[in-house]
DNA sequence: AAGTGTGAAGTCTTTCACAGCT
DNA sequence: AGCTGTGAAAGACTTCACACTT
């Protein structure tokens, strides 16, 4: 039950698993059963299960799991002992709005430093005590700053130089909402987010559904 | 080849092909090969041939596929002949993001509302000549401005409740950013997003890769 | 020679179903 | 009686391989 090949999707629900247990947690309820987190997701209880299972045995037969225990243990699997120290390369109004997100502190990944070529924007206060720096400081910032996630929020045309700049100061994981896919080492990890494209998809199944033939 | 189910990851990768399409056609390139598609976007020639064959056949046999007649073959697969006219409710920093978002209204999405409760926020004015509304007049304006979709960009403790506001008033989709699962009805179709949920399989592939036993 | 369209094979993921613990 | 953990079955998705067209 060791040594297999985690499912991609295993992962994302883990992350997602996450954060149902902290509501369940908050909620009071010391303990859990799969089928609670399930319904609470719209999955089957037996995908949780297996979920877990490709990591140990959290739960006690019969009984469930503590949702303390479970919550650190889904913690450890996704790596969020570890400190993410997080920086943002494009400070248009999406970089900047991540950069004042709460969720992704909460979360344990922190904005440490945050950049821009623009120099109108250079030097320029942002509510948690940062500033934008130029780009051409980079990589001697995320290296002294220990700086090991990057988030791409450039436009489309100058993301892989910005992906190229990141992997070269050393960071291990890259959050890309460019329009573009990265050409980066195995080494660096990527997790893509564009928007358009969940806008598009969403538009698909509701044609789908509403209009044309029967599916 | 037709009345045939659509696999989701299909769908995600539609959408994507629009995407790269339209930088084939602006790149001058008149004809396009599965392989280029492919290649472009780190996947298999054979996959894309596929995906396309659930909807008809668009290609020539040892030609390939003109580029713009494909590109508007996937539009109208998606459903992008159709007038999307999108309102987003929660204007905080990153509902403020995506009302400016140049991305949207190039893929053919029309912001036509913004809503918020918080009486400061009324009436301020956004670069796009919209302005923010309270949430008590959403069904009205959305029957009025013919709105079909939604976004979600309220905190999660309101995003139900903003959902059957929504649902209510009639949208057919929503793209809910908050980290919630919504509760809706089978006829609207949904979109979620969550941000920090990227974070943490982010921290997680790069914990396996580097720390951790043999994948 | 080059490239599509597609059944069939192969791989990956989910769900079932039940042994085993509390 | 209730709920976990997990092999095995089912189902979904991807890739192969080749007939077919230009």
């Amino acid at each position: 039950m060791d040594n297999q090949k985690i499912p991609k999707p295993t992962i994302k629900r883990l992350a997602v698993y996450y954060r149902c247990l902290e509501n369940i947690l908050f909620s009071g309820k010391a303990s859990v059963s799969s089928k609670e987190i399930a319904d609470e997701l719209g999955i089957k209880a037996s995908q949780v299960r297996k979920d877990l299972s490709y990591f140990g045995e959290f739960g006690r037969r019969g009984v469930g799991y503590s949702t303390q225990q479970l919550l650190e243990s889904v913690s450890d699997i996704l790596g969020m002992r570890k400190i993410w120290n997080v920086c943002i390369v494009g400070m248009g109004n999406l970089g900047m709005a991540l950069a004042v997100y709460p969720g992704l502190s909460k979360s344990g990944f922190f904005i440490k430093a945050l950049f821009d070529n623009n120099p109108n924007k250079i030097g320029i206060p942002i509510p948690n005590d940062l500033s934008i720096e130029p780009i051409s400081i980079l990589k001697s910032v995320v290296k002294e700053r220990a700086i090991n996630m990057g988030v791409i929020t450039v436009p489309a045309e100058a993301a892989q130089e910005t992906a190229d700049a990141l992997v070269d100061a050393g960071v291990q994981g890259i959050v890309n909402f460019a329009p573009v896919r990265l050409n980066l080492p195995d080494s660096v990890k990527v997790e893509e987010i564009d928007i358009s494209v969940s806008f598009r998809s969403l538009a698909f199944s509701i044609s789908l559904h509403s209009g044309r033939r029967r599916e």
